[in-house]
DNA sequence: CTGAAAGCGCTTACAG
DNA sequence: CTGAAAGCGCTTACAG
């Protein structure tokens, strides 16, 4: 009872259907006329062979592979699989799917990975929490493969992103820590190598030297949990410790939040620590973070539109989306008084 | 300055290199031949016009579009956005790729995503934390796609499986725990429809059964948080509290955790509770928490190798691969005196 | 080793 | 509306 795998194409169908193979064709390509006669009869016989049109011959005609790819690096950061999540779900209901690319955050390697995904022609690059180089991005542009940098930007090149608005949620940091009356806020920033780590630490700096302050410390906590508990280390290892630390994103301030708790203090009382993100974890009884929420639904929203839009046309301009979140008031961080929003 | 994203093609490369689009051909297809001299003008034609040979369109001839279809329910549980990192690693040094298909854990849906799937002429299809009834999978089969469900077991059907030895695991909880001095200890079991959250519990009630002793009680948690932490306030309601739960995977554990120091209860003194899986945010300090590991790398390695047998062999007959992973001790369930493993 | 030719499973002008 | 035919970019027998 050896079944034969074979594989059932239009040409089967239209045997079945009594019709010719360009009819089947035009049943199942939308726009495409055929009477209603032989569609039934075309579709009929389609269910009764469980024939699926394949998707990849019809690529190589029309050019349109429905496969969008995504490099990411790290999946430890939860922020990453909730987006890919979403992002799936919403490509997945018009159509696309996505095929994944992981790269460490080095540019040799993201080089080797996008020339391999070029090679599945794909329709659109997704690149979240990946850095590009302006060559690699025009090498993909001439490829005519649009690409969308998601929760990264990047400027002077011709690629089109959708973030958060991270200078404003720095500031927004910075204003909630000094409104709450500290007087040594220290900074363990995200990945400086990142326009998200430099714009958070911009917003943050910024709103601090508007109040005349200088922050207790500053440091590149690399997006890397082990790095940023290694720079809370250093902060609470001195004589003169910080009263309040803002922290890159979630993922790290959770490592610095167990720092803390492992030197004795406690955080929202003997010291605030504010991340950036707002994962779910953030949310749950062993952190109870206070951080700024990145909208994920909203920037894959945003992604996906603009997404769809370059695939349809060309010659459309790259454009850069950011999305505003609020601060997410949890116990981690002593709240002002008479703070409402 | 419109540069037409011409997309380069053999052709372009053969005309190039004064050779013909055959012999460009062989150059890219490893086992084929060619002499030095034409495998030196062919590469160094294909460097500088960027060539890549187009996946799709070998994938048509050789019938392997090296694309590995990967569905998965929910990534919010830690443990599957590392598996699938993992699994991407693993498949790209391999030279596959996952296209991913969420699916919601229902059966009707996941089988409108395998459809879709097919459509892609995928070459396997990685099953993770969802569920494939027998027909499905038959179906797919038939199509001589080989199928591997990770961490999900199948009686009866002729799929693969990989998973941890479950069964084993839940005896080693209760063991523990009996060990411990427990004397009344719940049980809040992964869903009950899933192949994992039937053996732990099985395991468990098998070794309470060998002890002469009955659970406080026993809950599906459902796999889901919320529920979790539900069976959970129901458990600590009543007059007599359990003095040890042990929750059947880590992601509903730290619900528990949140849910038994909402009431005043410390993990670890005035009661116990014990996961399975063994995430990285297992071991961070906000939970501590005392579970058994599933060796995620060597569950990896093994779907990559099964699955790459399988479409090697079209014959090969289905295996169900089972790796052993050990208890990991931490703080949130009290540690029998003399322990050692 | 090499080139000309067939063919993978489709879509899409082109006639009728 | 419908069918015959060309062609997407490749690989792979088949001759030489």
């Amino acid at each position: 009872m050896t079944d034969e795998p074979h594989k059932v194409t239009s040409v089967d169908v239209a045997r079945l259907a009594g019709v010719s193979q360009s009819a089947v064709s035009r049943v199942f390509t939308s726009g495409a006329s055929a009477s209603k006669k032989t569609k039934d009869k075309v579709l009929k016989a389609a269910t009764t062979l469980g024939y699926r049109p394949n998707v990849l011959a019809r690529a190589m005609i029309t050019g349109r592979s429905r496969i969008i790819g995504l490099v990411v690096a790290y999946l430890e950061n939860q922020f990453y699989p909730l987006a890919l999540e979403r992002l799936s779900n919403a490509l997945q209901a018009k159509g696309y799917h996505i095929l994944i690319f992981t790269a460490p955050n080095s540019a040799e390697d993201v080089e080797a990975v996008i020339q391999d995904l070029m090679a599945y022609q794909i329709d659109a690059l997704i690149a979240a929490s990946v850095s590009i180089t302006s060559e690699l991005a025009e090498q993909v542009r001439k490829a005519g493969i649009p690409v969308v940098l998601f929760n990264r930007g990047q400027d002077g090149v011709g690629v089109s992103s959708v973030t958060s608005a991270n200078l404003a949620g720095g500031r927004k940091v910075a204003r909630f820590l000094l409104e709450g009356g500290h007087e040594r806020i220290g900074h363990i920033a995200g990945w400086q190598g990142s326009s998200t780590g430099r714009d958070r630490q911009s917003g943050f700096l910024a709103e601090m030297n508007a109040a005349g302050r200088t922050p207790f410390s500053v440091m590149d906590g690399m997006y890397s949990r082990d790095e940023a508990m290694a720079c809370a280390e250093k902060m609470l290892a001195g004589p003169v410790i910080p009263d309040a630390i803002f922290v890159g994103n979630d993922h790290m301030a959770f490592g610095v939040m167990d720092v803390v708790r492992a030197h004795g203090l406690v955080p929202g009382h003997s010291i605030s620590v504010v991340g950036y993100d707002d994962v779910p974890l953030a949310e749950w009884g062993g952190y109870h973070l206070t951080t700024i929420r990145q909208p994920v639904n909203r920037m894959v929203e945003s992604t996906v539109n603009l997404m769809l839009r370059m695939i349809e046309d060309a010659d459309a301009m790259p454009e850069h989306i950011e999305v505003e979140g609020p601060l997410i008031v949890r116990s981690s961080a002593r709240i002002p008084e008479g703070w409402t929003k």
